[in-house]
DNA sequence: CGTACTTTTGAATCGCATCAAATCTGGTGG
DNA sequence: CCACCAGATTTGATGCGATTCAAAAGTACG
């Protein structure tokens, strides 16, 4: 299947001007694949087009630390302020990426407004993320990292967990034996329903009837 | 004194256009004054000319968390991609901020080239400093994050302390009473030396010999 | 069908949070 | 200048909760 239409076909990505997709390197990926590492020199941006890509970095004792999950959209943003990057990428699935060369990038930042309108809203939100992410790893109890969680990643208290629980330790800063009795105990004291990766906050008890 | 003069003395805020600059609005700031709080609808993008402004959260339990400290420069960057703030701003000192319009930032950034590229490499800028943020964040002892600041925030392993132990301690995400232990044991170890705001990291032990 | 990984549970330990309280500090007003 | 106050700094005692180490059971994949 083309990769172009691929693109097209998500909203996410529309924006991109066809000038810089002319000139956008095209990579198959498969899970466990690095992408650069850190201290690699730039090579421009990114972009998943299928997959899922995590930034990471380990700590000394060998932990994982999880920096940002992608999956559909840019990544490696900061690249465009540095030399160098600050973080590994890793493929978490086989996928897709494109990767678009650091001038011709700019160049499209100055020459189509509505690209540019996108790539501000997308570092937006990103810094919202990580702000986000900055709170709830400032909470200082597995629970309430959980709900902080559903509550901001989820909708109407409602999360959809898209990575195994091990990795959305890690994305909490948990160990994975933490997450796991916390989840239960929280599931049987009601807090929480937990089916399969759908996760559900339990309503604020007493005003809500099922049927 | 003419707070034009100010921001042409500062380099980070010499490449405002004077266009933008002129239909800014200036207001002077108290320390513990609120500019904004969470869900107020945008007023457009602030800039501190002096003192310094928090971003900041607070937890359940009434206790703070720190988002941001900005101490010149831009802040409430997010902004231009939502309908309301994400988060209280408070300054932690007296000073001063400007104010420039979402739709007048945005014009500015369309018209000149060098200040876009200045904003966006502000805003990698602020990226990077968040995922570093986090990553600290997701050590789990007190003396991995101590250490972590100092490599991060501090340069040669040197690190000047801008806030109180107490903010530290917020922005370290641990109580105040276990920074100041931890930094005490450290000391007493020799990994840091304590020079009222000045902390240096212990040289790797052997090479370097003080005469 | 075996291997690698995730998921799950158990037990022991340790570090941080918490509550308490004393001291020190800078700033205010009498 | 001193009394006073609010806040930061510092130390102590205690308990909880997360980490850590260990191991079993489940699951995906070739």
């Amino acid at each position: 299947m083309d990769w172009r239409s691929l693109i097209a076909s998500q909203p996410a990505l529309a924006v991109i001007p066809s000038k810089l997709c002319a000139v956008a390197e095209h990579r198959d990926i498969e899970a466990g694949e690095t992408l650069f590492r850190l201290g690699d020199p730039l090579q421009g941006v990114f972009c998943v087009v299928a997959g899922e890509v995590r930034l990471i970095r380990r700590a000394r004792n060998g932990a994982e630390i999880i920096l940002q999950r992608s999956r559909g959209g840019f990544f490696a943003e900061a690249s465009l302020g540095t030399k160098a990057y600050h973080c590994d990428a890793v493929a978490a699935e086989a996928g897709a990426v494109l990767r678009f060369p650091a001038r011709d990038f700019r160049a499209a930042l100055d020459e189509d407004v509505k690209f540019r309108d996108a790539w501000m809203t997308h570092l937006a939100r990103e810094v919202r993320k990580l702000r986000a992410q900055c709170e709830r790893l400032s909470l200082k109890s597995a629970a309430q990292r959980i709900v902080h969680y559903i509550d901001s990643e989820g909708t109407d208290g409602v999360a959809i967990l898209t990575e195994s629980r091990k990795a959305w330790a890690a994305e909490l800063g948990l160990t994975h034996e933490a997450l796991y009795r916390t989840l239960r105990r929280l599931q049987a004291d009601g807090t929480l329903r937990i089916d399969a990766n759908r996760i559900t906050l339990g309503q604020p008890q007493g005003s809500v009837h099922p049927r």
